[in-house]
DNA sequence: ATAATTAGTACACAATCAGTATTAATTGAT
DNA sequence: ATCAATTAATACTGATTGTGTACTAATTAT
């Protein structure tokens, strides 16, 4: 149920109508009957709400059409769904080594995208221009120009202090202290929201993939680099300085080699993206990539699959003992190795042998729904200021 | 401000009521007129619902006492105060070797105490009898009886589901598969809200103590066994099943000696109290306890200070992945051993080293305030219905 | 056609909050 | 001592809102 509002009875209206829209939002289509039913607001005030709503442009009635009905008989329902507003939002995922840019409705249906291969980590200035220029190619592509963008989100490949909206963490020389969302700002004329990229996976997979509906999910971003996005009690966990979900600097081997961020043995060192393409290289006559190890893996090539596995085992070593202290209903596993069905069922494997057995049995370990459009559509979450942000 | 309520004009009297209630409980003493500034509610309103309150006996004036005024002039205000309700609230603190239970207004405030060793795990029965015999010794010293309790809470030694209140995990065998809330209840007549007993410590420390006014905090329950209570959000997340915060059985030695959870290994196996004193037993003649050896850590025994030092670079070589994790404002320590600041400073090393530098920046490791009250303070929080509870 | 059933609305009503006097109680200046 | 100034509390009025009831609308089954 939705929550959080001020003392007067405006606020106590706005409420209601937010609660319906709430409804509206998940449910897609339902009369006043039904929002009454599902809101516990009584029809009288539902119609009232609606009417509001209908001359404000916010919702549209869908009369005569199909119109199903349970009992039977009686007067069909005038069903009721959300206007798409007017205007566009823009989502912008930077990862590592890619820039995408979604424009999608404010629906959040998709109505242009580009991805482009940018080595983001070592040009930030380059991959904040490419990317204003991105959205703008995006924008023409839907027909829209700067002037119709209602929201713009970003996924940062860095923490970002969400406050004041900087790059804390000393991870990538470039990035240091940079505001990439003032930065976009400045090339696009319109105020960005920013996250880091981990957290925009997850709340791309909470509001339109595998994490649906659940309180407590862990999202792991398993790429590049690896991090997760924390989801409890519902919402986006940032922590107090905006750097929760930090697993890939967890310490797997005392005496494991240096890692960027200046420890030893950390995860990231053992199961980046790039690393495992190194151990599976040998195997290999042909320059391997991400995407052919996940086809090798596919085809069920053996060495695929065993290094898919290991990385996954690894994964879920430092997994377990998270979900020993989170106890959360799912782990979602994205990032560009995260369709791996080895890579999944090793992290599987691995929680439910470190794990306690009454936190691994409530656990659900999937692949994420969104696939590489997670973080994108996190932004888009962000743009459009969906109920997720903390 | 508060948060969480229904749709209705009732709802939202109901919301003003409590948003009063809240600013009174945190504030002390405040006039209608404070209370109109503080909580943003107009001064009619304020003025109507005091009225109400008056009359339910919620609150009291208290008149011309000091009567304190800024300006100078002006009539003075009448300040209200909570009324302190009839009856008293009870809390049971269950620990693996102790039995506790307190008697407090509903002020929080305690009039009655007792506590006895008792072998809790290895005797669930006896346990809970011996809980209800403490409660009625502690009710006759306050000069009440059964008749006047409004709230009886209890921190119980392992994982409570808290949809079925029953014991779900099976480390202890006398507990398994019981329902300590309806078999206190059983005894006392009385309902009984139950939780662990980390979390129990982590809401008496949020609540009354070292925690108070952070959103994120671990705190950590070292003794017998080794367990955290995990607020997040200014919310004790208990998890998806009930067991979140079970940190005593991350593993810390993959060849380390097997722990009663079946696991080897096992953070607890390593810190515990009675393994501390094991390892500083042969230093000294006495046969030692827990407080002796604390006692000598004070005094400046260097054996004693590097156990209790060594077992907080442990734990907190384990919270430092969790701080990682969760990025939390403040890490607790109570428990038995949470006093040593040996421990304490172990802890803090520990973290410093190994955590990321960001994530050590921004935390804060403290002794509980409450020190071998916490959980029983807790345990009256949750007979108070105090806000935090999930 | 008619009854049954479900959806949606109109209207009277009560609950609630806010704004504006009005009254109350005190200080300080004359 | 008296009176203005100041702050606190309340009474009253008015506007907004949600609910319940009665009513109309639209469809199916008989």
């Amino acid at each position: 149920m939705r929550t959080r509002h001020g003392s007067s009875l405006e606020d106590l209206r706005r409420f209601n109508r937010g609660t319906i829209l709430d409804a509206l939002a998940t449910s897609g289509a339902l009369s006043r009957a039904d929002l009454a039913r599902v809101t516990g607001v009584s029809r009288a005030t539902v119609s009232s709400l609606v009417h509001d709503m209908l001359t404000d442009g916010l919702v549209v009635e869908e009369r005569g059409k199909g119109t199903p009905h349970k009992g039977g008989s009686g007067r069909p329902p005038i069903l009721l769904r959300l206007a798409t507003p007017p205007g566009v939002v823009v989502g912008v995922d930077l990862g590592h080594r890619h820039i995408r840019v979604a424009v999608a409705e404010r629906t959040s249906v998709i109505r242009a995208e580009r991805t482009i291969a940018f080595d983001v980590d070592h040009d930030a200035a380059g991959a904040l221009d490419a990317a204003a220029r991105l959205t703008e190619q995006a924008l023409a592509e839907a027909g829209q120009d700067l002037g119709g963008v209602a929201g713009v989100g970003m996924g940062v490949p860095g923490p970002v202090d969400w406050r004041s909206g900087r790059i804390t963490s000393a991870v990538l020389p470039s990035w240091r202290g940079l505001s990439p969302g003032a930065e976009l700002e400045r090339r696009l004329g319109h105020p960005v929201s920013v996250d880091n990229d981990a957290y925009a996976g997850a709340l791309g997979e909470l509001s339109y993939g595998a994490a649906r509906g659940f309180d407590d999910v862990i999202y792991v971003k398993a790429a590049g680099g690896v991090g997760a996005g924390l989801v409890l009690g519902g919402r986006l966990h940032r922590g107090t300085s905006g750097i929760a979900g930090e697993v890939g600097h967890v310490q797997v081997h005392a005496d494991g080699p240096v890692c960027r961020c200046g420890s030893r043995g950390c995860l990231e060192t053992q199961v980046s993206a790039p690393k495992l393409i190194q151990l599976l290289q040998p195997a290999h006559e042909e320059e391997l990539t991400v995407a052919r190890m996940l086809e090798l893996g596919r085809q069920g090539d053996a060495g695929a699959n065993r290094v898919l596995d290991d990385a996954g085992r690894t994964i879920g070593r430092v997994l377990a003992d998270l979900c020993n202290s989170l106890n959360p209903a799912a782990v979602v596993v994205g990032g560009d190795i995260g369709p791996s069905p080895a890579l999944v069922s090793g992290i599987r494997d691995s929680v439910d042998r470190y794990a306690q057995p009454d936190a691994a049995a409530a656990l659900r370990v999937t692949a994420g729904e969104l696939g590489d459009r997670a973080e994108v559509m996190g932004a888009l979450a962000l743009a459009l200021n969906v109920s997720a942000a903390a």
